[in-house]
DNA sequence: CTGAAAGCGCTTACAG
DNA sequence: CTGAAAGCGCTTACAG
């Protein structure tokens, strides 16, 4: 029913293989025999089939990416990137969403998933190292995030202690002194939040600020867990002067928090996120964060896992490259 | 190098033809037969190769989804709803952006992109129906969004039209008379932005206010295109007492740009919107808006395409349904 | 309930 | 530079 290489084959009185020649760029083929081929495939309107070829050849140019949910804005505006850096580079991206659940996480691993991607890049949330080395195949796998950090997988870091040194230096230098941090446990020490939050405590050793476990509020990384997490600091009682939101998502709720409970940002509460979502710049006040360098990340996962892909040396040592972050103040943390 | 089907047999004892009854829950299977190819597979480590399922059956068991760009928060969103009721009747999702430019749009619609799914979800801005109709293949096609609306072809609808009315009614309600409407050319009357113009004309009138064109700006449909017009609207010096941003990106833009100068919301300008994105409920002030029913939109419009994949009786009537919408009254307009 | 054969539409060695 | 043949790993009639 669909117009195949055969009848491209047919019409132009060449071979299959002088058809596959000329649709996949080989060299040398004579002009005249490529330009009957060519007017065959216009006079048919064939199309390539993707799954055939796929089938033959063990590739089918798209990459896996699996992440919690795209209704994230920050997952959303990664995968964006991704799938731009991707097709510059012939792969289409095929995202599977992970709630994140570990078992959805162990099936985009190892299911069937796999089969229809050459390889995959993954932002682990429910999953520890071992699990994902267990789960995973032999294909190539690049990891994002933070949650999982090991020597043995390829991943794209973020300078999550420098970052988040930074911000919080960037609040001392203005004054502050009693910094809540929403969205970490005292004594986390990994994942974004653990890692983010030792940035924190350095800073704050740094300008001899001593640290007070009470200033930090653990809650789901989203706006409304922002939002509750500081409706309970104040109802608490403690007294604070800035907020340091360990994703932007939960600055966003805790500003929102803050604005309906009367507190003026920045003048009596200052206010920074991280990860500079395009939000960030029209909340009002428009948020103070940190941008972790996203387009260099999503440059760099693709490049890697796509040379992995493509390199026949597949033995190349653990690549574990590192994005550069940039300091964004905004009216929120002035 | 894979595991095969052949392999399993092998192990199994069984013919080819058995494991793939068993693989594809046959039902009349000796329940022993079943037992062993199943130890097969788990000893195997079996995985099904769908690209050669997808070869030989001429399903592939996808679906395309084609949006300008996931980084915008409505299709972020759409894309997420519509993933997991996708992925509920056995599809996934294949998204492909078209950065809102034709020839994107017009790839996606013909390339070999179609050669990888079974269907397609596209949401139009660029080509109008003649084009799309031209350009699209015999598979399955199920057009979102409203800017092109044909008789010919199968979409799912928003109540623009209604919505719109309802928005602008909530704020004659609330006293305003000056109503600045940002995201439409005066004298649209088509796609999102004009549908939702007549809507609010719809109000005024019923309401016997007049209609000012003053009122009504251009502008690209985003945060800053939103915050420019209420920046031009301001300097020109037209008097407003409210703001209908036409989508929620230009009702947040707007009502940066108005805390920015000075403006109180909602005593001195009251704000409503339109989508009911997520952010909407964390802005601060709150936005009013109307939520035009997305995860409807996402399951008629599924089960929609997937009706027509798999319908015996392609000749069925085209169907456009229609989404229910809510107002959702929020701080900024009360 | 199960088997042996054909074939989906390509690419890939192998010849020439 | 081009051809004829094999085969990727499944599913699908067709038998029995």
């Amino acid at each position: 029913m669909a117009v195949t290489m055969n009848d491209v084959a047919r019409v132009a009185g060449v071979s299959l293989k002088t058809v596959s020649n000329v649709i996949n760029n080989y060299e040398f083929i004579r002009p005249t025999t490529k330009q009957r081929v060519l007017d065959a495939i216009d006079e048919l309107g064939y199309e390539t089939n993707l799954t055939a070829r796929s089938l033959r050849s063990g590739k089918t140019s798209m990459l896996g990416l699996v992440l919690a949910d795209l209704s994230i804005p920050y997952y959303a505006e990664l995968a964006s990137d991704i799938m731009k850096v991707a097709w510059a580079r012939g792969y289409r991206v095929l995202v599977e969403q992970s709630g994140n659940e570990p078992d959805h996480e162990k099936a985009a691993l190892q299911g069937q998933f796999r089969t229809l991607t050459d390889g995959l890049l993954f932002i682990p949330l429910a999953l520890d190292a071992e699990q994902i080395i267990a789960a995973a195949g032999k294909k190539p796998l690049v990891l994002l995030g933070e949650y999982v950090q090991d020597p043995r997988l390829d991943m794209v870091l973020i300078q999550n202690h420098r970052a988040a040194a930074a911000v919080t230096t960037h609040l001392l230098a203005g004054g502050r002194r009693r910094i809540a941090v929403v969205g970490a446990h005292d004594g986390d020490t990994t994942g974004s939040g653990g890692l983010r939050l030792e940035g924190y405590k350095a800073a704050l050793a740094d300008a001899g600020v001593e640290y007070d476990p009470a200033l930090v509020v653990p809650c789901d990384w989203r706006r409304d867990g922002g939002a509750d997490a500081i409706a309970r600091l104040l109802d608490s009682g403690v007294e604070f002067d800035a907020v340091f939101g360990l994703n932007d998502a939960l600055a966003l709720g805790a500003l929102h928090e803050l604005l309906v409970r009367g507190k003026k940002v920045p003048q009596q509460v200052a206010v920074a996120g991280f990860d500079d979502i395009d939000e960030a710049r029209f909340a009002s006040p428009s948020l103070t964060t940190v941008a972790p360098g996203r387009a260099e990340i999503a440059e760099r996962a693709v490049e890697l896992l796509i040379n992995r892909i493509e390199s026949k040396t597949p033995a190349a040592k653990v690549q574990q490259p590192e994005a550069a972050f940039e300091l964004r103040v905004r009216q929120s943390a002035p």
